[in-house]
DNA sequence: GCAAAAGTGTTTTGTCTACACCCATGA
DNA sequence: TCATGGGTGTAGACAAAACACTTTTGC
């Protein structure tokens, strides 16, 4: 690939760095590293790298995360792109921010392990490296507004799950409590929501019922929207 | 600046490209230029320009739209980064694509000259360079989207306006004709609009009454968002 | 039998939609 | 006087919000 055109411009260093979201049946949690390299080693930081000259941005945040969760297919969406000049004291280098939502029992442990990675409760947040807690910031936000329009349950659930589960979920990033009789009257008439002949027991002595999601309903609201809240 | 840690990675070109949406009354449109250099020389295209290694991606949007039009202030929002390895034929560019709005009238006629620039209605737009389209259509989706949920009038409207101009913006946004009884009654229960004894005669003999938005209630929406449609 | 969470309906309130006529004026 | 666009009100449909009691079952 020729770049005769352009050789008069300068060339910057673009990274990658992804806020992954994970459930964990009633809180909303973040997935941190602790860095193992220079500069700001031993601090608290959103899991990142560099794009190489032949991969796209997408490409990038997915090797990124795979390489920290051992995870494929994960939901993802680029957020924005952070390209303050002095945003990272080791260089000129600009952001993109994703965001990405996972089961947080799909994950690796052993992966975990090796990249001293951590689940924290958005409360609990620490200090991040450079422009990492602005990121985390914009994804909150970020998640809201779409949980408000498009479902999310899929990529935080997992594949059987309860209604008091889904509503805990929306309870979370909302951080405030929903009326259990409207919300269920909500989704369910949403017709997305399969109802299982099966309970969960572990959180109750009456047990709640499974529910599983109606695939092409819901992925019709997922590109459509709705309202949600 | 010291890139010592990080001199083993690639760097990467990267633009900023503008999509400028403009009212004139009646139609949304948008501003493009006739490309006066290599690669593509002659095809239409958004105003752009590569960002400078001591300048923030913010920055350079502000200054190549400053360039196009003289203007200073425009409404502008980060879009997207689009950064397909193959977007840009000339070489590995990366492109993160602002849009603004801006006051037709506003604009320097001496500018759009040195520019080739034009202003297309946004149904007859034609064939862009490189992924320009796609850009182009992502910005639609997002004024609809910001529209529907914070008030964008002060950008694309002169000081004075009337009501019919405003829901004409917003009916050219959404492509679509609005009830002009439910349309007042939804924006004057805003508290946004101020009547002005005044009116403008130059679309009706009757006249139709100016309006100017109340700064702070307006910034105040801005911020926190209302259901518009 | 009691504690703990699940499940279920009704009423009220507010918001969105649809719809039609009179007004002011310049030509 | 008439053609043109500006301005205004009401009724019905629908969605959101508020609210409390009964069910199941493990202990």
């Amino acid at each position: 690939m020729s770049i005769v055109h352009y050789e008069k411009y300068d060339s910057l260093l673009v990274a990658v760095d992804c806020i992954v979201f994970g459930f964990d049946g009633s809180e909303l949690k973040a997935l941190l590293i602790k860095r193992d390299f220079e500069p700001q080693i031993g601090k608290w930081s959103l899991m990142g790298g560099f794009i190489h000259q032949d991969e796209s941005a997408d490409d990038a945040a997915v090797r990124i995360l795979n390489r920290l969760t051992g995870l494929d297919n994960i939901y993802m969406e680029q957020l924005h792109c952070f390209a303050d000049v002095n945003r990272d004291p080791g260089g000129r280098v600009l952001s993109i921010a994703y965001f990405a939502l996972i089961n947080i029992n799909d994950y690796s442990q052993q992966l975990m392990f090796t990249h001293n990675a951590q689940w924290y409760s958005l409360k609990d947040v620490p200090e991040l490296i450079f422009d990492h807690n602005t990121m985390m910031k914009a994804a909150l936000e970020h998640i809201r507004s779409k949980a408000a329009n498009h479902p999310v349950g899929f990529a935080l659930l997992p594949a059987k799950f309860t209604l008091p589960q889904l509503q805990n979920l929306y309870e979370a990033i909302y951080d405030s409590k929903m009326d259990k009789r409207n919300f269920s009257r909500k989704l369910l008439s949403l017709n997305i929501l399969i109802k299982l002949n099966e309970k969960d027991k572990a959180s109750s002595k009456k047990g709640a019922f499974y529910y599983i999601f109606d695939e092409e309903n819901y992925k019709r609201l997922e590109h459509e929207g709705i309202k949600f809240i």
